[in-house]
DNA sequence: ACAAGGATCCTCT
DNA sequence: GAGGATCCTTGTT
């Protein structure tokens, strides 16, 4: 079952923490979600934050739309899109666990095995076979790259996000990433801590 | 038209 | 832990 246009349509924190367990589809290849990050409306860290680009046009755009950024000349890493058009917001997906296609995934990243295969956004990217072309592709719909409901992650893991020194202090310190606690396909691990009980309520008022 | 730097990854040591 | 790869986007001349 893929997920709706209006999962996205939410809250980015929101959205991100609910994205923990829900499956990425793209041919024969399948990946559970196990990290992502949020980037929000007003926040430093986001392409946004200095107004609608060429390249972030997308994020003002609906809901539920891929936004693929080419980082380094290298790597392409997968955004989703989230909250209404005109509030300029996406989700980071960092790392993913296998769930079919591995023979392929593992030819489109050299060969390798274990963790290493997808810890990192840069590696969901290629395991995907994904470039910025994929900018705009809208997630709910069939066809290409599909987003599916997934199980669901029993604990979750919070941190700060990954490789934002540029951004103002407060938003390099918020604690907008999560992984799934106990998972092994969630990269650098030492900066995450669980979850406290009031965020766990806080964010199941918020579904 | 130009220069700077990046939401990373890999290969060393 | 350090450094190079690699090229697009952006803001500035």
């Amino acid at each position: 079952m893929r997920l709706r246009q209006s999962f996205f349509a939410r809250d980015t924190l929101v959205v991100a923490r609910a994205l923990l367990g829900q499956e990425l589809r793209h041919g024969p290849v399948r990946l559970r979600i196990t990290e992502t990050e949020a980037y929000t409306a007003d926040d430093s860290a986001c392409h946004a934050h200095r107004g609608r680009t060429k390249r972030s046009a997308v994020m003002f755009g609906p809901p539920g739309r891929a936004y693929v950024y080419l980082c380094y000349g290298i790597h392409q890493m997968l955004n989703i899109v989230t909250e209404p058009a005109e509030r300029a917001a996406a989700v980071l997906v960092r790392a993913c666990e296998p769930l079919a296609g591995l023979d392929l995934v593992r030819e489109r990243r050299g060969g390798k095995a274990g963790p290493v295969l997808l810890t990192g956004p840069g590696k969901v990217g290629a395991a995907l076979a994904l470039d910025t072309s994929w900018t705009g592709h809208p997630l709910y719909a069939a066809g290409g790259l599909e987003a599916h409901v997934g199980d669901a992650p029993a604990a979750i893991l919070r941190g700060p996000r990954v490789g934002i020194d540029y951004a103002e202090p407060a938003d390099r310190d918020a604690p907008w990433r999560f992984a799934i606690a106990g998972s092994r396909w969630v990269s650098q691990r030492a900066s995450l801590r669980p979850e406290t009980e009031a965020e766990t309520r806080a964010a199941q008022a918020a579904l």
